[in-house]
DNA sequence: ATTAGCACTCTTTCTCTTTGAGTGCTAACA
DNA sequence: TGTTAGCACTCAAAGAGAAAGAGTGCTAAT
């Protein structure tokens, strides 16, 4: 049987209604529209075929008929119209994203958290590990008794910090000379190159103050491996409770059970895989069971084109594909023009001019 | 009329089934305690006095008796008794706050964290606005071109940092320079006497490099507002979902949206005030409305006396009070030993020995 | 002072009925 | 031949009793 245009009309009309009442959608309703002069009983035998497709699905005998995920991929993929926002909104999300420069975590977040407002459904974040970072400088600033920091910033502007706790004072003068060691031998490495072997070499490369530099080498080491773990993050979680989809505490306990464990977070964007552009997993597409009811949106965003991160949206099946795409590109595509512009490369920056408005 | 020992004994019995089972106890379940050889009907009997004594209270005619929040408040002051931790429990929890060393903000997350876990109940976490933190040290280092970093450590140890993005590039030496003034002229005041004015101080008294120094000195002061603010956040939320309290999403959704509020988790733990010791608020005790079918157990932690933050779990009323109360003044006692190990002054270091387990 | 006994109350649970939305099919129509 | 009106049918959801069960308060006996 053919999708007619018909069909994809009568297709199209069941998707948007049912994304908006979560209603098993009628003949009748659908029979009303002004643009598909046809009586209930055309629709009725529309209906059929596209059941019979595989496109729609009754829950019960005597109901509606709602979208299957082959439906509601159908509609994602060729049906639906790119929503386009209104300048109003336009100006809320350029707003939201309008933040004073500072670290890169705290940005995304923002970002997620702001996102999920407009949406109204969760946002998932996730910081990659920077394995392919490579390393322009790293330095360790003495801060405090028995206190140093170390800073790692790497070529695409990303600065990563963490605070070492040491057995024993360090001078500022060891601290300097501890930095101008480490970036002798560790700038142009990637950060996954740098482990312990290599940093032992810089151990056995000095003589004196062996015993404090090998447990600070060690320190340093750790501090490096931890600044370069992955991180993800949902924000917002607690929007699914609006939806009718989760009117039962059961419902909304397996999906917080979910999404709240790392290791299936990660699992999922993973296997999403949006690497080049935004991705659409609908349903069973989603490679958790527990998830086989939600969708998930997801697009990558990046900072002179090496890719930083990836922001996603999860939600009932019931989303709305257009407007959450539309969104979810307009905000990765914000987020990589900030980070290309205040943690770029030097040329990038020249590139934009002055123009800052800081 | 009186609360003589008997009463007292069925008041306990009453309220700590109740904070079991989550069902209104009936006389007879009471009167098959081993502890207390009396006859349904004379339990009733007690039962009714009780409840003209305004600590028991009737869902409806037929049905058992719930503690009001007086009868909570009678069992927490006077009647329960101090819960006992096993060691397996005493490990556990020691195992959850050995953390690495590391920021104070991080390491009070992972223990709201633990903490969660193991009781199964939201914690909320609180790190003060510093103002009181008499600074020790101001630095800024140059981390990459056009950004410098901001660290600022304080008399009891804390270190909080912040990156500075800059419209200008400088050397090394002008941010060795910038770290040298801003030390001269600051280390000694408290947070919050760093203001716009001595900031500008600060640079009238420097003649050259005006220009640079004077958007500088806006972002550190900009950074430093920011690195003061109080920070405020909820762990295991989604624990609650496994109350009988919360089997309706209605319910849920009003608790989120209170305890998703800053303001709100600000208000309420202001108004808790626990600034010495561990306080409970029960019920409509709690300085919000929308809280009032809830209880708060919260306690403060310190390094090297001075208050730090606060540590509280917030439930059902029904909440175990005995567990929770020991729970939290164990994990915030740990915490404030890790604190004031890690973070506190030299001599408290020194007197410690160096019993360093890391 | 305590307790057994009993009538009474009120929620919870179950079953049965009704209602209503929506379908599929048939036959008539353009 | 495609479209539509009409109608019997299905099934979930809502409502109305009825029965069950837990628990009380009161009275009278111990």
């Amino acid at each position: 049987m053919a999708l007619d245009d018909r069909k994809r009309l009568i297709l199209q009309a069941i998707v948007e209604d049912y994304i908006n009442s979560a209603e098993p959608v009628g003949s009748r309703s659908i029979s009303k529209k002004p643009e598909l002069n046809l009586s209930a009983a055309t629709i009725r035998n529309e209906m059929g075929d596209l059941e019979e497709m595989g496109l729609l699905a009754q829950p019960h005998t005597s109901a509606g008929r709602v979208p299957t995920t082959g439906g509601y991929r159908m509609y994602v993929d060729s049906l639906m119209e790119r929503y386009e926002m209104t300048a109003a909104e336009i100006e809320k999300m350029r707003q939201a994203t309008s933040m004073k420069k500072q670290e890169l975590e705290k940005i995304v977040r923002d970002v997620a958290a702001a996102f999920s407002g407009i949406t109204g459904l969760p946002v998932i974040g996730m910081l990659p590990a920077s394995e392919a970072g490579i390393v322009k400088n790293i330095k360790v600033v003495k801060v405090d008794d028995y206190t140093a920091m170390l800073i790692v910033s790497d070529k695409s502007g990303i600065i990563k910090n963490r605070l070492l706790k040491l057995n024993q004072d360090i001078s500022e003068s060891f601290a300097d000379e501890l930095s101008k060691i480490l970036n002798q031998n560790l700038a142009g490495l990637t950060i996954s190159e740098i482990n312990i072997s290599n940093m032992m070499e810089i151990r056995s490369a000095i003589g004196h103050n062996f015993e404090i530099l090998t447990s600070v080498i060690e320190l340093v080491h750790e501090a490096v491996s931890e600044i370069d773990s992955k991180q993800i993050f949902v924000d917002g979680l607690s929007n699914i409770l609006r939806f009718p989809e989760y009117s039962s505490v059961d419902k909304v306990k397996e999906l917080f059970d979910v999404l709240e464990n790392k290791e299936n977070l990660s699992k999922l964007i993973v296997e999403a895989n949006p690497t080049n552009c935004t991705k659409v997993l609908i349903g069973e597409e989603m490679p958790l069971d527990e998830l086989k009811n939600n969708s998930l949106v997801i697009a990558p965003y990046r900072a002179s084109e090496r890719l930083i991160g990836l922001l996603g949206v999860i939600g009932p099946k019931r989303m709305d594909y257009s407007r959450i795409i539309s969104g979810l590109e307009f905000f990765t595509a914000q987020l990589s023009g900030v980070l290309t512009k205040d943690f770029g490369t030097r040329q990038i920056l020249l590139e934009m001019g002055k123009g800052d408005e800081t």
